[in-house]
RNA sequence: GCGGCCAUGGUGUAGGGGUAACACAGCAGAUUGUGGUUCUGUUGUCACGGGUUCGAUUCCCGUUGGCCGCCCCA
């Protein structure tokens, strides 16, 4: 094979493509009930717009972001991640102030340069939305409603919800010396990563997976123990709400994320059907960005949902459902046919009927093939009769019967019982 | 960035130092104007580069890519 897809990236096929369309119908739906409107950023932004938000000392940024000079050697990075840009398009644009509730999704391509694995590509897509102008628990709630209303759109199941707070940056400081402060004489038990955790961030040893780390971290102290007084209101309340929502979730003491710029609330949806990549949606507060980014200060909130993972589950499911939308399939025998049966192929098209052709000027067999499996619900043949009678035989495929029809009346007869395929 | 496994027609697989087997799909045909069954034919530089060898698709090394895990994340 001389030329294939760069590493880390798919093809979306047509035959995939139904399926993604229901994702991405399913998500513009929920956000659209809930109010929010579509916002389109560059696929690629200034590479200060990620650093600074992002956080100099992720992963993110010191190792997966794709990052090029331009012609004029002006650093672009391609979008990690869509909050960062759509901060900076609000803010470009003034459409996020402080006395204005600002409500946006996105859709779309995202890029980290990784070593690919199950559920995780160069290029990947997530749907995710923004609410600029409110630190109101009631809206934290909701946003968590939006995504489980959109999983049970989806039709998936054995979903988790953990909900979290990661304090401000008033109440985070002493939390993370409490941290390292337990952690200082147990640290040298545990594994070199926690190690390295502890020195960069101790926050991130709560993550840890290896077996003789757990007892520690286990009695490690939590976050929510040590939240200021109105950090803990906050979340004290958004539980409130959640509970009122009737939404099942898991207070996980554990759960930090690996964007600097979260506070308070942190959350994530896992899915028990995926393997070790099984976050497919994350999303938090973020209070301070907007300020850092040059704005006034603007609380924030928001999330990301990983479309791969969850087309994986959907696969997983059984789902993929292919109808077919070829209405008419028009056949014809030899040239003068072919003249008519394109004449009226144009006039099908126009009346909105989906309808398809022989392009390779084959056999009658091999057209009515090709009208088989494209699971056309009519064909219409014009042989050398047919063409003198100014009438043809159309033939339903599915039941086999077939009666005449003229040329003149086969749109007509089309139009009332909706040969477009669509459902209904 | 690190580790394990892998790389054969469009797809899924078999094989093995002497130029590849099977299934399905595709295309063409089976009294030349009708689909989903059947039969026949057809489809491959055995990922790329180098080495060992009289000879490599088969053995060795490298590269690239895939899968899975670690890290991290969606």
């Amino acid at each position: 094979m001389k030329y294939a897809a760069p590493r880390g990236t798919k093809d979306i096929l047509p035959d995939d493509s139904p399926l993604w369309q229901f994702i991405e119908g399913a998500c513009r739906e929920t956000f659209e009930l809930f109010n929010y409107r579509e916002i389109r950023t560059p696929i690629f932004e200034a590479t200060d717009v990620f650093t600074r938000s992002i956080g100099d000392s992720t992963d993110i940024v010191k190792k997966e972001m794709y990052t090029f000079p331009d012609r004029k050697g002006r650093s672009l990075t391609l979008r990690p991640e869509a909050t960062a840009s759509v901060v900076r398009a609000g803010l470009e644009n003034n459409l996020i102030s402080p006395d204005n509730l600002l409500k946006v999704y996105y859709l779309g391509p995202m890029f980290r340069y990784e070593r690919p694995q199950a559920g995780r590509q160069r290029q990947f897509h997530q749907a995710g939305v923004e609410a600029f102008g409110s630190n109101d628990p009631l809206l934290d709630a909701e946003v968590i409603q939006m995504a489980v209303n959109l999983f049970q759109a989806l039709g998936l199941k054995e979903l988790e919800v953990d909900i979290n707070s990661v304090g401000c940056k008033k109440c985070r400081p002493a939390y993370l010396e409490a941290l390292k402060k337990y952690f200082q004489e147990n640290v040298k038990h545990m594994c070199k990563d926690c190690l390295a955790r502890f020195e960069i961030n101790p926050l991130r040893i709560l993550d840890c997976k290896e077996e003789p780390c757990q007892k520690y971290i286990a009695k490690a102290p939590a976050m929510v123990d040590h939240l200021d007084a109105e950090c803990k209101e906050h979340f004290k309340r958004m539980v409130g709400w959640l509970d009122g929502l009737e939404i099942k979730y898991k207070i996980n003491d554990r759960l930090v994320r690996g964007l600097d710029y979260y506070t308070r609330t942190a959350f994530e949806v896992v899915s028990k059907q995926l393997g070790a990549q099984n976050a497919v949606c994350g999303g938090g507060r973020y209070d301070d960005l907007v300020e850092e980014m040059g704005g006034k200060s603007v609380p924030a909130i928001g999330f990301a949902i990983g479309l791969e993972r969850i087309m994986e589950i959907l696969r997983k499911l059984n789902v993929e459902s292919r109808a077919s939308n070829v209405g008419l399939y028009i056949a014809t025998i030899g040239d003068e046919a072919r003249k008519v049966g394109f004449d009226l192929l144009s006039k099908a098209r126009d009346a909105g009927i989906s309808a398809d052709f022989d392009y390779q000027g084959r056999s009658l067999k091999a057209q009515m093939k090709a009208a088989d499996r494209l699971k056309a619900e009519y064909v219409y043949i014009i042989g050398e009769e047919e063409l003198k009678k100014r009438s043809a035989i159309l033939k339903n495929m599915e039941t086999a019967d077939q009666h005449e029809i003229a040329f003149d009346e086969l749109i007509d007869n089309f139009s009332g019982e909706c040969g477009c395929g669509c459902e209904h």
